[in-house]
DNA sequence: ACAAAAGTGTTGCTACTACACCCATGA
DNA sequence: TCATGGGTGTAGTAGCAACACTTTTGT
């Protein structure tokens, strides 16, 4: 083998809350190497891309059927070896979502597109646990600072819907008392005259998240729980 | 021209602190493009490196002389246009030192390397503007929770002169009563029984950082000013 | 009336901010 | 003794953690 090319793929690490469980959008591989091992969603990174960012949205959208989400670049590795076809750099990507009203599709050369619970990954093609590792981490640093936690909400959402998104992504459970009053003293959630009936008991009331106020506070972390 | 292929480059925003400012270690470009102008030391990933990381590092080295220093990865950059040659992604790295002892030396591929403060930088080649106000923002936000002031300093060091790397990464003066006291109680910094003789005044304690002692400290940012 | 989750206050403590003067040294 | 930077203490305040019960709703 001459002196080899080196390719560069794209690849993201989906990430939404589903049943107070953090999940990883994987596809099931359909050819060599690493045939059936589940892999995170991406590909070669194409002369048509503008951007990285830009090839990141288009192989997720590509691989799984998913668009239009929150996608930001996580890190980039490159060790010898990581890939059995030869020298391949791959840029990883952390998406926030939401899996209500997605229709997951596999392109053709994948068997299948499914949402995997974090803590219970199956064995991953690559070094992909490595990448989900970086990623757990890196959500749970950004809800403390930024708004990323209402990327995993819909536009209306309550109190409690919001706390176990906090609960599920730290993994570990937080006062409710102080997670409310910390939260609605930061201003950024407006409150809205509607309420969310989820069964026979008292419904709860919902809020949406304002950027407007988000943008005020200081830098620091202020969603710290 | 056919389909063009994708290259890798590895580039290096090494910064440093100089009488109180701080500064970025560039090289003067001898060919085309952006002949003449200023950019950061950097080169193509090669076959050989095992990693990006030792790329990073002997790219570092090969261009400015500049080896065993504290690097991390910082963020990759793959637009289209950013580099005239064709397509490039650019891994970016930072490194945080100290210029004491240095010796540089360009390489024969450069006309010069110098250490420029990131406050009057001179038009540089690619988007590498850009890329340092990235390592900048880095470097703000990781002396917060990280050791990463300690890069700057020698050894042993005074309570002065950890203060003074602190107000220049953070381009604000801080209150040197508050400085010290909470430092000392984080518990990171042994006191040594020597003192640094400066002037014709009072000498100063000597202290040493204690990895040790800042493995025992929470995860949050503890170093905040 | 009961089951279920929503919603609410207080207290003690810790940690931060703001602020100004004395100390040790060499010349 | 003077000039220079080194080194120190306090008081008020704000924000945090810990903790348990009442309210509202549908059945």
């Amino acid at each position: 083998m001459a002196s080899e090319t080196i390719r560069v793929t794209v690849d993201t690490a989906a990430l939404a809350i589903e049943q107070g469980a953090l999940e990883v959008l994987l596809v099931k591989r359909k050819y060599e190497p690493f045939k059936s091992f589940w892999a995170l969603p991406g590909g070669f990174l194409d002369e048509t891309d503008q951007s990285l960012d830009e090839a990141a949205a288009r192989e997720l959208l590509h691989e799984t059927n998913v668009g239009n989400v929150y996608l930001e670049q996580l890190y980039t590795f490159g060790d010898k070896g990581r890939d059995p076809r030869g020298r391949i750099v791959t840029v990883s990507y952390l998406a926030l979502l939401r899996q209500e009203g997605l229709e997951l599709r596999a392109s053709s050369d994948a068997r299948g597109v499914a949402w995997w619970r974090v803590n219970e990954l199956p064995e991953l093609a690559f070094d992909h646990a490595n990448i989900i590792s970086y990623a757990r981490q890196r959500v749970k640093n950004k809800i403390e600072y930024s708004p990323a936690a209402f990327n995993f909400l819909p536009e209306k959402f309550t109190l409690r819907d919001l706390q176990s998104v906090y609960e599920s992504v730290l993994g570990k459970a937080v006062d409710n008392r102080n997670f409310r009053k910390k939260f609605l003293n930061t201003g950024v959630l407006q409150e809205l005259n509607e309420t969310s009936q989820e069964g026979s008991f008292r419904p709860a009331r919902l809020y949406t998240f304002s950027l407007e106020e988000f943008e005020k506070l200081p830098d620091r972390p202020v969603f710290v729980f």
